[in-house]
DNA sequence: GTCTATACTTCGATAGAC
DNA sequence: GTCTATCGAAGTATAGAC
């Protein structure tokens, strides 16, 4: 939408081709890191003319953006509708968990290192995050008699984010020692907390 | 070591161009991400022909673990004389949030997800790191007079490695709601445990 | 022991054919 | 509206010249 400084033409949003780029580019970037996402192995995953890549998006970032904008809200809108059936810690603790979307975190906060227009959407996407979180913990810790000046919601959330991601990292690593302890240590914490 | 099935030459391990080599590399790695690292970038970046990098390292995959393991070793000793001089918890926080490193950390942790050999280096070097922290941290709450049932050491440990590394990784992207506040947390409970 | 000429592959991107 | 022929640049890697 921005500049129709070229005269190339791009393909119609709503096209079913179109779709199953982004759906490769998203299977590519899980299981094979941002590197992987390339125009040619994109397409020969889609069974795809590399050709077509450019033919739906003007430049690879675009395409990077519409992965990450698809999943992004996908999960938001899951996690506040997860969130108003059970607002519990344990549950927060439990949607934090899922290990599906973690390596997707991790790669594009790899990606945001080095694609400027990319690192803006992550940013805005992370801070949208941060609010939904804070807020559910803000309730739930709330709800569990925590005074805010004892245990800071924001605090809580950072830690539990925290944890969950080493946890994420470390299993894709193949390194877990520590790991059975310190989720015992939280889930005993979380029944303390709230019964 | 390993095979010489080729009969390919490689350079001395004391060339000075090596060294220039591997020090390119490192700083191309937490400037621009591990994409960024292919030969002829390294070699613009040392000033010298791409394919001497190729002719001191028979791979890039072997590039990336001499700058991981140089890395590596050196920050695994500068953690223990650290310690050693001055092991409360303060000090294990403040040696976590070193900011240096961090950057390295993820690249690392986005290229172990899609290169095997390198991979199972990180692998090793993250359980010494872990070894050598959790015996720190041991240390410090039982001179602390916290009980191992209270707060296991390795969950202080990881609780404390994930906010590091989240404090890291949304610094790089420019998110930073919540921080703060964090930080004051965790300052404020390590007073209370330690005095 | 050190470096270069060169091969071959894959990259993102565009202009133009259907 | 959809797709293809094709380009120039950049990628890893090797064999052989100094």
């Amino acid at each position: 939408m921005a500049t129709v400084s070229s005269s190339r033409r791009i393909g119609a949003e709503d096209s079913k081709t179109r779709a199953q780029l982004v759906d490769a580019a998203e299977r590519l970037l899980i299981d094979e890191g941002y590197a992987a996402v390339t125009s040619r192995r994109v397409a020969a995953k889609a069974g795809l003319k590399p050709q077509l890549v450019h033919y739906y998006f003007r430049t690879m970032d675009d395409l990077f953006l519409e992965v990450l904008r698809r999943r992004a809200d996908h999960d938001l809108a899951r996690f506040e509708q997860a969130i108003a059936a059970d607002g519990s810690l344990r549950n927060l603790w439990r949607l934090n968990n899922d290990p599906r979307g973690a390596a997707f975190n991790i790669e594009f906060v790899a990606l945001a290192n080095h694609r400027k227009a990319i690192r803006a959407e992550i940013a805005r996407y992370a801070e949208r995050f941060r609010a939904a979180q804070t807020e559910a913990i803000r309730a739930s810790l709330a709800a569990a008699g925590i005074d805010e000046e004892q245990l800071p919601p924001v605090a809580a959330l950072l830690l539990m984010t925290g944890l969950s991601q080493v946890f994420a990292l470390e299993q894709a690593l193949g390194v877990t020692s520590g790991h059975r302890t310190t989720r015992a240590f939280i889930e005993r914490s979380i029944s303390e907390l709230e019964g």
